[in-house]
DNA sequence: CTGGTTGCAAACAATTTGCAACCCA
DNA sequence: TGGGTTGCAAATTGTTTGCAACCAG
């Protein structure tokens, strides 16, 4: 992994860090380097990332992939990051900062896969009105965009990086 | 597969199969079987079903596996089914009536997998504001609901985020 | 006849799991 | 020390694909 210095006291991963060390003490489980290393560098990258890229910028002999489907899944326990998915089949991860923020979708371009984030979610009345309307509790929701993106639209778009939904996303 | 009286001009698959006809002939392409069945099967079935799901409604050996996942593509394309992803790793297809309801999303819960059609979609204006913000063309949006359905909130189920990721909702 | 289709099996890819070695608290 | 963790490999599961036999037009 590419390591910042991360040994500081006032190291900026120190915030997503702390928060982990004592809530992982708190289920009486560890704070290792896996663990470490994953959320620093969600802390790094802003955007989504597949746990095969985790892996990948990781450092292949670093952290087992295994291990990063393993830390994921506690780490969506625990709330420290969310999960989204755009439709491809492979799971994406972000880091939940503590702050707003907190909820917020995505543009994603149905050709390159460039993914621009939303922040203002309307869709946050709509639960209440949808869970009043039919009874339910704890309701939630996943609010996702899909387009072409401007570079895409003029260049004769390149499908680059765009490999979204198994199947090809425009049919070109 | 389950033959239906679908040789009448006014059997009640009449209505899609039609227009699969008309549509297909055009691609050049043929009205089969298992193309028939799964629309006609779609039609009683009124809410998202999984490949499995359909594969195992129309007799085993009524239908491959693979025919159903290739026909789905190809009914995908052409806009006769539309295409759910509920964030367990496995596709649902609902059958598109021509008529409004097109548009619709859902209501899942977690804990039964119950599914509760939503018909009032508002998200709408907000693809076009999304769109133009960021430059992006034909964009379109995926939003779903989840939450505890009445059943399962007396049911002592506490599960409330049930791991919808891979597995069954929840075991119990 | 003939190209689109299908069944079957093998191939794939994302994710999960069993298990022994390993390490943080 | 001991139970949570990890790496590795094998197992699962959803989906796709190669190919020869088959069928709708």
């Amino acid at each position: 992994m590419k390591k910042s210095a991360h040994s500081h006291a006032h190291d900026h991963a120190a915030e997503p860090l702390a928060e982990l060390t004592s809530r992982l003490r708190q289920k009486s489980q560890r704070v290792t380097g896996p663990r470490q290393a994953i959320l620093a560098l969600l802390r790094e990258h802003r955007h989504p990332m597949t746990n095969k890229e985790i892996h990948g910028a990781l450092g292949k002999g670093d952290c087992d992939l295994a291990t990063i489907y393993r830390s994921m899944h506690l780490l969506e326990e625990m709330g420290m990051v969310k999960r989204f998915d755009f439709g491809d089949g492979v799971a994406r991860f972000e880091l939940v900062t503590g702050d707003k923020h907190a909820h917020h979708h995505h543009l994603v371009c149905t050709c390159c896969a460039d993914i621009v984030e939303i922040d203002d979610c309307f869709a946050a009345e709509l639960e209440a009105r949808v869970a009043a309307a039919h009874g339910f509790k704890t309701v939630t929701h996943k609010l996702e965009f899909f387009g072409v993106c401007p570079d895409c639209q003029q260049a004769g778009h390149s499908h680059d990086k765009a490999k979204r939904s198994r199947r090809k996303p425009c049919g070109c």
